[in-house]
DNA sequence: ACCTGAACACCGTTCAAGT
DNA sequence: ACCTGAACACCGTTCAAGT
């Protein structure tokens, strides 16, 4: 042993700590910066370059500022990350029936609509932020992700669980099942994507690819008999019908082991 | 824009590339390190201090030598990481019928489980080596994860799902529900596990504190009657039991789907 | 109230040099 | 063949100072 206990910091979350922005008096405008400013830069940042490529300094410059300045508004770059996290959560359009009534509206939709569906879109909409925010997956890995837009998240997907006919005591796994799905493969399709990107080919092309590599150092007779099975011209195609069919996998789960 | 175009690097993978340890002429031994140590010691420190606390100069400090050492044996940190995580895959105990029959052994035991044992148990190796390696997940999420140990957890889990009765054009969104479902438990699972060791609480502690840190942001009637429906008095009871029957679920929804 | 500049203790990696 | 040491271009963050 080098330095003997090194603790894994026991780190602490934007949400459980005073937001350092002061209230401003008055009408007195800020100059320059402001936490929405800073937020949108960021993620503008990681969208771009991921988040190996994401540092203060850099989002320093993209401001057109001071390495420092943006700590004036933010405790810590972990704080900053977690505030983007959760922004990028509320970029999802759920279900009105599974947030509840909105304030203005007097009455709901004539006939909600059936859980089953609801769930497809919760799932679908999850799907869709983790590829268009690569960076997301490993901050929903590395942080508590108990900010306001993923307390609704959360709240939404119990909601519509709740309408599956699970009993009570089953619906924290059916929640597991279907959300930790959603989770890794959004995650990998939106490398995948991003990796595609990175190096400027199409995903037909980094597939086949990754398809000859892995052909090499394997008895490959079985497993090309599966990927041709799975059908699909495009990447595209193959990932949305291995989506689909999985989340209708786990739906018929669900349905066969509810109450009976 | 700061710097304009900078490029995701399009990392590269020890798989994908030459090895850099030359083939030893004759009987002439290596003094000090090797490749095996290098990836025991970064494995030991990965465990120890997590993927944020894991330096090369660490490394080298832990390992006796000098911050450029391990650069004779390990072409750049990646590679050295793919190592470890490839040696992490091969610690899974995977079902002799999925892997194949061993070399010397001539008749295969009597009569092979069932494909639904057999999911579980390699269900249940993934789950556990993602919680006994914390910084695997995000290796997982950032690396090709084409290392002979990988290739054959992956052959396994599809020899596995070829058994299923699933038809050949839903083998992927099975493999999809059941592996991407174990992955983001088990991410989710070694992380929680990880904080209580590095804040030296039990997970009993943990747990509560963030049920209530929670509780006072939702209105939390109806998500405490779910999560009191759990069941379960420790953590990790709970845990099985979210793990024993979300795998249910999968299974019941393949033999809801499959060819009829 | 907001921003700067210098400094500290780190990184991964290159490169020339030692034995 | 194997290891070192100095150096480069980065990090996140502290702290005293400017306006």
């Amino acid at each position: 042993m080098a330095t003997g206990s090194r603790t894994v910091r026991p780190r602490s979350s934007v949400w459980l700590s005073e937001r350092k922005t002061p209230k401003r008096k008055g009408d007195q405008q800020p100059v320059g910066l402001d936490h929405l400013k800073i937020v949108a830069a960021t993620m503008r940042l990681l969208d771009a370059e991921g988040l190996s490529g994401f540092s203060m300094r850099r989002l320093a410059a993209e401001l057109g500022v001071t390495a420092m300045s943006v700590y004036w508004y933010v405790e810590t770059k972990d704080h900053l990350l977690e505030l983007a996290l959760d922004a990028a959560m509320g970029e999802m359009a759920l279900p009105i029936e599974a947030v509840g009534p909105a304030e203005g509206l007097e009455h709901t939709p004539a006939e909600p609509r059936d859980w089953r569906e609801q769930l497809r879109q919760v799932a679908s909409e999850y799907r869709r932020v983790l590829v268009r925010h690569p960076w997301l997956s490993a901050l929903l890995g590395e942080y508590l992700n108990i900010g306001p837009n993923a307390v609704v998240f959360q709240n939404a997907a119990l909601a519509v669980m709740r309408n599956s006919g699970l009993p009570d005591d089953r619906i924290t796994s059916g929640l597991a099942l279907v959300y930790q799905f959603v989770y890794g493969f959004g995650t990998i399709e939106g490398r995948f994507a991003a990796r595609c990107r990175a190096s400027g080919v199409t995903q037909e092309e980094l597939f086949h690819e990754m398809m000859g590599t892995v052909e090499d150092r394997m008895e490959f007779d079985e497993a090309r008999k599966i990927m041709e099975a799975r059908g699909g011209v495009t990447v595209q195609e193959m990932q949305d019908r291995d989506f689909t069919f999985a989340l209708d996998l786990a739906i018929a789960g669900i349905e066969a082991l509810r109450e009976r």
